[in-house]
DNA sequence: AAATTACGTTTCAATATATGAAACGGACCA
DNA sequence: TGGTCCGTTTCATATATTGAAACGTAATTT
């Protein structure tokens, strides 16, 4: 009898007849989120295989380097293929080439983080990153999926992209990072109102506090939005009301991101 | 018979009876090095496979987002999920949560990028990498591998590590990476034998002409090489005989490494 | 404009292939 | 020494995967 106890929401699969592999990327992504690694029998038994079965996929997965052993026990992990793979599937993403020399040079004029997202299958990923030279380090890692309406990224999403990829955000409840996002429908509706007519998003507090981001977007040559770049940093560097300059350096980044994208560089 | 703990048993097996897996895996990586969208034609040709499989494969692969589908063509690409599980199965490396308070501090003071790298399965790979604040940014991405004899991050491996993660690089011949990368094997030992003696490394021009960088090793508490750390930059920051602070700060920054590891943190 | 090709998708029967239960054997502990 | 835990292997079974071929549609050629 099969048990959904798994809280990945993506599993009905109706009539899919493709159990194997299935079972083997449930496995790989355990692995990658384990801190630590794992016993077989505890990976056969969190996601309901036997151990046999588990146990030859992961050789197989070991020969692949997507799995390694480690430690005195032999304990199970990810491998480097993930980090390798990572890294070389970034360059598929659009965005991320064109956008890496802006965000270096937006790192370097305003000192603070500057990342580059994207909406992919329905969520708000960070897909590249660099860092500032702040005392203390911020930013989100590439690969970190952001709240819609709790980032400054997010919020350029629900101002300009297109209805379909915003529905779920204006249907469900907004979850409360912190003490001051946004989470009610209405004032999220205002806040995204005066996005579209800046052309700017901020998000003072609203995911950590403390932190604060500014984000503007990047358009194909199309004028659809294709990603949100911005500058994370201390909220005594980025105020509530940031400086003009700031807020401009990231808009004009933005603009030579969509720039090379329609020379298709 | 002693028992070797380690998984070299099975792994010579070609035909243990998981083709399935093997296929998609396949598929998985071929996607991820693959810089444009490939068609679902061209994938089955390349794997030799048939197309039904692959197709059904990439369908499952979609579901749980290692894939996805782009362009007007629907082409197959690398999904999210690569991006996201190499950053999370990151902190898996020992290493590179002890690490990466010293890198980020390694490059705020000497300006360079610094990163750490190890070997896994046999390869040099860098796990994590923070830059520096340089005109011009340099520093190989997590994920490279890099040449054990052209890199001074190789170099400490040839220095410090056990014979066995060495074997192959005193066995096959040694790529020249640029006109200055040590080709003879002669050669190497002498270099590696002054590594070992200065307990640093350097490595000017021999990975790209231009570029420095100085390595120091990191052992763990039975005094075992675990990875190795070094900044890289632009030869007039880094000079072929580097300013003493410099490698003072590297090694400094490997030695601290080396102690967190040793207290558990 | 018709014909042809290319491509992704679906169907279907055959059997190769993955599967779970149980047995095995070393390691650890009392 | 006896007991338990855990990874590994074996094996019979049937399920899930497979490739060929058919289908439908879009693009390209004649």
């Amino acid at each position: 009898m099969p048990r959904t106890l798994t809280a990945d929401a993506a599993l009905d699969d109706p009539r899919s007849g493709t159990s194997t592999l299935d079972l083997a990327l449930r496995i790989i992504e355990f692995l990658a989120r384990q801190e630590r690694p794992a016993s077989l029998g505890k990976i056969a038994e969190t996601l309901s295989a036997s151990k046999a079965t588990v146990y030859r996929h992961l050789q197989t997965l070991i020969r692949h380097g997507f799995a390694r052993r480690s430690g005195e026990k032999g304990n199970y992990q990810a491998g480097v293929k993930l980090l390798v793979l990572g890294e070389a599937s970034r360059r598929g993403f659009d965005v991320v080439p064109s956008a890496r020399d802006e965000l270096t040079e937006l790192g370097k004029l305003s000192g603070q983080a500057a990342s580059v997202a994207a909406i992919v299958d329905g969520e708000l990923v960070v897909l590249d990153m660099v860092q500032g030279h702040s005392v203390v380090e911020f930013g989100t890692r590439p690969g970190t999926r952001l709240g819609m309406h709790a980032s400054a990224l997010g919020k350029i999403w629900l101002a300009f992209a297109p209805e379909s990829d915003q529905a779920r955000c204006w249907r469900e409840p907004l979850k409360p990072w912190t003490s001051e996002t946004i989470t009610d429908h209405a004032a999220l509706k205002r806040a995204v109102n005066l996005v579209k007519k800046r052309g700017y998003a901020l998000a003072p507090n609203e995911t950590i506090i403390g932190i604060n981001t500014i984000a503007a977007p990047v358009f194909n040559h199309r004028s659809e939005l294709v990603a949100a770049i911005g500058i994370t940093g201390s909220i005594q560097f980025i105020e509530a009301n940031p400086k003009p300059n700031l807020i401009a350096a990231v808009v004009a980044a933005a603009k030579r991101v969509s720039q090379r994208l329609r020379s298709g560089d």
